[in-house]
DNA sequence: TTGACAGGTTCCGAAAGGGAACTTACCCAT
DNA sequence: ATGGGTAAGTTCCCTTTCGGAACCTGTCAA
């Protein structure tokens, strides 16, 4: 199979997948989240080059999970933010935060901790089922095919 | 800055991104969830090249998140189950098909749903702060960076 | 001895990625 | 007007990875 027939497929991981399933997508989201919109800083810090970055930029554009915006005339000059669809992505990026914090040792200390904005106090990230309140496992759920 | 120096960075996304960042990488663990736990039923269903589905089973149980055991000897052949670690990456799958359900439509039917293991009935996978109880939106949600 | 099965490995050409320099378009200070 | 700075890309070249298909190994069964 061909990465691009990826999203046409009719498993949502899939589709998934064929929008941030790349080596540097998230990365580029993460800083969105962050609040990095320029070009000249995502590229900076994320060391990714820019032949590359412009690329993702452009398709996550095209998938609507950013919009370009023009923040200067004379030269043109754009910013990317998160659209709904990629706010809509959080969770994703917390999900990972939280086994990468459990499960993937740092070599020095973590750079980053999520914390309430309101409170300021640290999160713990858990996934749970709207409807019953209580966490999502492999051992709670089950995927069922559709007929 | 290339692939491999991720893992050593500070930031979890990164070294999370280590892990699983590869574009087949979460495919195999859905597969895996599934209970799909040989070579040869994974390279059918995924149509990934068996040279690099063994790459990224040998850098899965190299990391810790698969680990290999024989089923039969003479001639021995493995197969490739979770461990907790890869247990514990439920939740970013599970973020992940919630996103893709709501915000990247698929061409013809969804072919898999959650649904309770007790019950039944389909789960609505929401992200909350295990103290609060309250969902994370990125509104919520501040990083801080350590000092 | 031929074939099937399972889990790979090997080979090749094609596509994607890394690194660095170049381009465009403007502003500002000398 | 000349040179330097800023921002967002693009272009070039070379290396790495990927996709596709064939081949290998060990065993059993017909």
């Amino acid at each position: 199979m061909k990465w691009d027939e990826l999203k046409d497929q009719s498993c949502p991981v899939a589709r998934g997948l064929s929008v941030i399933g790349d080596r540097w997508t998230l990365m580029v989201l993460r800083d969105c989240f962050l609040g990095i919109r320029r070009f000249e800083a995502m590229q900076a810090r994320l060391g990714i080059t820019r032949h590359v970055l412009a690329d993702r930029l452009r398709k996550l554009e095209a998938d609507g999970v950013l919009r370009r915006e023009a923040y200067q005339e004379r030269p043109t000059r754009y910013e990317y933010r998160l659209t709904e669809k990629g706010k809509a992505l959080y969770p994703v990026l917390v999900a990972l935060i939280g086994w990468a914090e459990d499960h993937v040792p740092p070599e020095g200390e973590t750079a980053i901790t999520l914390v309430s904005r309101e409170t300021g106090e640290r999160i713990e990230p858990v996934l749970t089922d709207a409807r019953t309140g209580r966490p999502i496992t492999h051992r709670d759920v089950t995927a069922v095919r559709n007929a």
